[in-house]
DNA sequence: TAGACGTGGGT
DNA sequence: TACCCAAGTCT
C-alpha cells in the first residue's frame, strides 16, 4: 500500500545515511548482532566508541566467546544494563559452538538477549530476511506517518509499511529518520521525505501521536559501601550474578534500603537508576568484610571495569580524602 | 504483565 | 534540579 512512503524513504536513506560503524553493504552478522545489542535502550553517540573497542580487542564472535566473563564485563562496564553482557556473553559461546549465528528470525530469536526487535533486526539487516523490526523509532515514525495513538496498532501497519525487500534498510532508514527529524519533540517536518504522506504531519500536532506513555513516579533508597584501604589499595567484591549490577566489581557494602542508615560516611554520592535513585554512603572500615573479594590499585581506578555507579563513589571517595573539608 | 534493569545527554 | 528519552529483554 505504502510502495511510494517506503521508496521515497530509501532514497533519502541511499543519499543521506548515517555513518556508523557497524552499518556496511555487506554487513557482518558479529557486527550487527553486537551493535544492535549496544544498542538496547542506549544512544548511537554513547555506544560508537564502546562498539569499535569491542570489535578491536575480539574481532570474531569466536574472538568474543574465548574471552573470560571478566574480561567481557569489564570492557561493558559504564554502559549499563548488564544483564546484556551477559546475554552477550552465553550467546557468543552459543554461536560459537554452533559454528555461526542462525539465518532465521526464529532462530535469532531463541539466542540469549535477542528478543522480538534484535532478532527481526538482525535478520533484516544482516541476513536479508523480511523481517519487521520494531523499537520506539519505528513504533513513533509508523504511528505519526498513519496517524495512530494506540501503539497496540503499530506492528500491523509497521508490516503494511515495509515492503519486504530491503527491510535492513528501511528499518535503519527508519531509525535515522526517528533519530534526527521525527524526534518524540520537536519533530522537523518540512525536512522529513514523507511530510506530504503523514498523517500526523497533517493534523498539525504531530507530537500527539502515538500518545505518550505513562510513567510512575521513582522511589528514593540508601546503601552503604565500605570504603577499605590498604596502602594504595581497595578492597572490591564482585557482586551476585543476578540482579542489579549482576557479576560487577563493586564495593562491599550491605543490602540497600528505603531508610537512611546513620554512619559516618566521607562521602555520598547520588545515583539515578530507572526506577529509583540511590544516595551511596562511602563509609571508612579497617578491615574487609568476610567474603570473597580483592585489593584493587587505586593507579588508574577509573579504567578498572566498575560500573559507573562504584567508579563514581570511588572518586567521591578518594576527593574527601584529599580535602576532608568538602565531604558530605 | 508490569516491574526490574544503567547511564548519559538534552531541555 | 528534575524529568524525558534512548536501535529492549526477561520474568
Amino acid at each position: 500500500m505504502d510502495a511510494t512512503a517506503a521508496a521515497l524513504l530509501l532514497d533519502h536513506y541511499d543519499s543521506a545515511r548515517r555513518d556508523l560503524p557497524w552499518r556496511s553493504d555487506s554487513p557482518d552478522p558479529y557486527r550487527v548482532w553486537l551493535s544492535e545489542v549496544m544498542l538496547q535502550q542506549t544512544t548511537v553517540a554513547t555506544v560508537t566508541p564502546r562498539f569499535l573497542r569491542f570489535v578491536e580487542r575480539w574481532p570474531t564472535v569466536e574472538a568474543l566467546a574465548a574471552a573470560s566473563d571478566e574480561e567481557i564485563l569489564g570492557e561493558w562496564a559504564g554502559l549499563g544494563y548488564y544483564a546484556r553482557a551477559r546475554n552477550l556473553i552465553a550467546c557468543a559461546r552459543k554461536v560459537a559452538a554452533d559454528g555461526g549465528f542462525p539465518v532465521t528470525e526464529a532462530g535469532l530469536r531463541a539466542l540469549p538477549g535477542l528478543g522480538a526487535y534484535t532478532a527481526a533486526a538482525v535478520a533484516a539487516i544482516a541476513f536479508g530476511q523480511p523481517a519487521v523490526p520494531i523499537d520506539t523509532n519505528v513504533e513513533r515514525v509508523i504511528a505519526r506517518f498513519y496517524g495512530l495513538t494506540e501503539r497496540s496498532a503499530v506492528p500491523a501497519a509497521a508490516r503494511a509499511f515495509f515492503p519486504g525487500a530491503r527491510n535492513g534498510d528501511v528499518a535503519q532508514a527508519l531509525m535515522d529518520l526517528g533519530a534526527t527529524l521525527c524526534r518524540p519533540r520537536a519533530p522537523a517536518c518540512p525536512a522529513c521525505p514523507l511530510w506530504k504522506h503523514c498523517q500526523a504531519a497533517a493534523s498539525g500536532t504531530p507530537e500527539a501521536f502515538p500518545a505518550p506513555k505513562v510513567r510512575k513516579a521513582r522511589p528514593h533508597r540508601f546503601g552503604i559501601a565500605w570504603w577499605v584501604r590498604k596502602d594504595d589499595h581497595v578492597w572490591l567484591v564482585r557482586r551476585a550474578q543476578q540482579g542489579l549490577l549482576g557479576g560487577m566489581a563493586a564495593l562491599p557494602g550491605p543490602e540497600w534500603q528505603d531508610e537512611r542508615p546513620s554512619a559516618n560516611a566521607i562521602a555520598i554520592h547520588r545515583h539515578g537508576f530507572t526506577h529509583f535513585t540511590l544516595d551511596l554512603l562511602v563509609v571508612p572500615a579497617a578491615e574487609p568484610p568476610d567474603g570473597e573479594g580483592w585489593w584493587q590499585p587505586l593507579q588508574g581506578i577509573a579504567d578498572a571495569g566498575l560500573p559507573t555507579l562504584y567508579a563514581r563513589a570511588i572518586k567521591a571517595a578518594l576527593t574527601a580524602e584529599r580535602e576532608p573539608r568538602l565531604a558530605a
